[in-house]
DNA sequence: CATGCTAGTTGACCCAAATCAATTTTGCAA
DNA sequence: TTGCAAAATTGATTTGGGTCAACTAGCATG
């Protein structure tokens, strides 16, 4: 998605530059080394090549090493909602654990490097290490969080408070990484971004060009420079809207947002 | 919520009713009788009690033996997103493993009885007992595949689909724990609902007014008899609005679904 | 260097559902 | 039993963003 590309794949997890994000604290260099062996191998997709699609039977968890993957479900008629796009240092998969099927797809979005572990050597492993253990679970975890946090958008932020989330969400993301957090290369089109968003591709484009023309963000194709962080963290939490300062007496506050949907009962 | 209310815990996990919906299969007796020390106490939650708050340092998960919970995030002006309704055998809390503090609120929607089980000693059982580290892993893979089919509703439906796909869902989960899947007691307001479908309680009033109109069910006040379970699906799945069967010459489809959001790239 | 082809953009129009408003019903506490 | 607040319903009106359509910019390919 952004960064230089590394395709040459090292071959053993120790020599790998990424594997304290997908395997953070507390495994140590001999555990690396028993993890290493049951690493199936390194592969590569192409754009939209699939790391493993739906209804598929499930063995393998796949963390990402460079380049970048969409995961999705999908509706019998064909509809698609996007759940997530992924990034070096991520890992996929484990939402098939309970019913050994995978409930969604995953696709490459660019050329991408993942490693492929099957997931009956990694619990057996697991069994041997506990902190492995236990970093699944947090993997898990941090999973269900994210997806309460694109809830909380689909069902209640309006289409300018979806973009400066989605946007302050990427700039963190690759901030972890030791990226650029003001400028980035979107690896998805508009189109996956909307869907993403649950608004329509048009709406996507109107936005950005209207966040453009505010001096928020900058973009030619699919470069974005933000130039205003704080003003974009504001919409994104629905602070945009500019609440009245002083509202005059007798007018009714006409909130930007209603009191609907805000915790009442 | 639904069902006889058991309000008279028992003792120990083995003679609870519903062990055998949060610790399935693999499980001995013996390792029950391990569990059964380490959960911490049973307690009693009334309507509108908090189980657990956004930002309290987690310490421990909750499962359900009877009522029902609603858990949800909250955005910092107050906007709320309900993110589930949680009933009996249901484990609740394990999404606040990785930051170590709740990400989100859970909430009685009438009198709950809960167990409440230590997270640091129920890992330490898993080391001896593997098939409850699986169990674990198994429950948050689930919880993940829920979120996933929400968002597909949030993002792509309508609102005749996304009440339909509610009404649906309740009764195979209240048929899972052989309670009447065609007539049961919703124990969360229009409002709740509302909420949780994205949509304004009036919305989810008028929608229902309109199922019963055209006898796919019957409701008074919040108990609901699923009339016609068939045609409700259709609807969830997008199919109720009767794709016209013969397409005269010139006329353009004009799909109820768009075409938009489904997979192309 | 035409020729597509895909992705992105912009304008005009429309509609599903939100919002606003007014009642009605219900559950409970005094 | 009465009184009230919360919950639910129903109607009128508005609107944010979807849909449709036309067009442009990049970019690969023969």
């Amino acid at each position: 998605m952004n960064g230089p590309d590394q395709l040459h794949a090292p071959i053993l997890c120790s020599d790998c530059g990424i594997y304290q994000l997908c395997l953070p604290t507390g495994i140590g260099q001999a555990d690396i080394e028993l993890l290493d062996k049951i690493v199936k191998n390194r592969r590569i997709f192409k754009r939209g090549e699939y790391l493993y699609r739906l209804g598929h039977p499930f063995h393998s968890v796949y963390a990402l090493r460079s380049g970048s993957v969409k995961t999705y479900v999908l509706m019998d008629d064909g509809r698609v909602q996007i759940t997530g796009f992924h990034i070096a240092g991520e890992l996929l998969g484990l939402n098939a654990v309970n019913t050994r099927v995978y409930s969604c797809e995953a696709r490459a979005l660019e050329t991408t490097s993942v490693c492929e572990i099957p997931f009956d050597r990694l619990e057996e492993l697991g069994q041997q290490v506990p902190s492995l253990q236990y970093q699944m679970l947090r993997v898990m975890s941090q999973e269900i969080a994210y997806n309460q946090e694109l809830m909380l958008l689909l069902g209640k932020k309006n289409a300018d408070e979806r973009l400066a989330t989605y946007l302050i969400g990427l700039s963190s993301r690759f901030a972890k990484r030791s990226y650029s957090s003001t400028e980035f290369n979107l690896s998805m089109s508009r189109s996956d971004i909307g869907n993403y968003l649950g608004m329509a591709e048009e709406t996507v484009c109107r936005v950005l060009a209207r966040f453009e023309q505010e001096g928020l963000i900058s973009m030619q194709r699919r470069l974005v420079r933000l130039k205003d962080i704080e003003k974009l963290t504001a919409v994104a939490q629905g602070g945009g809207k500019a609440e009245s300062p002083s509202p005059a007496v007798g007018k009714r506050p006409q909130s930007p947002v209603s009191s609907r949907n805000k915790q009442v009962g």
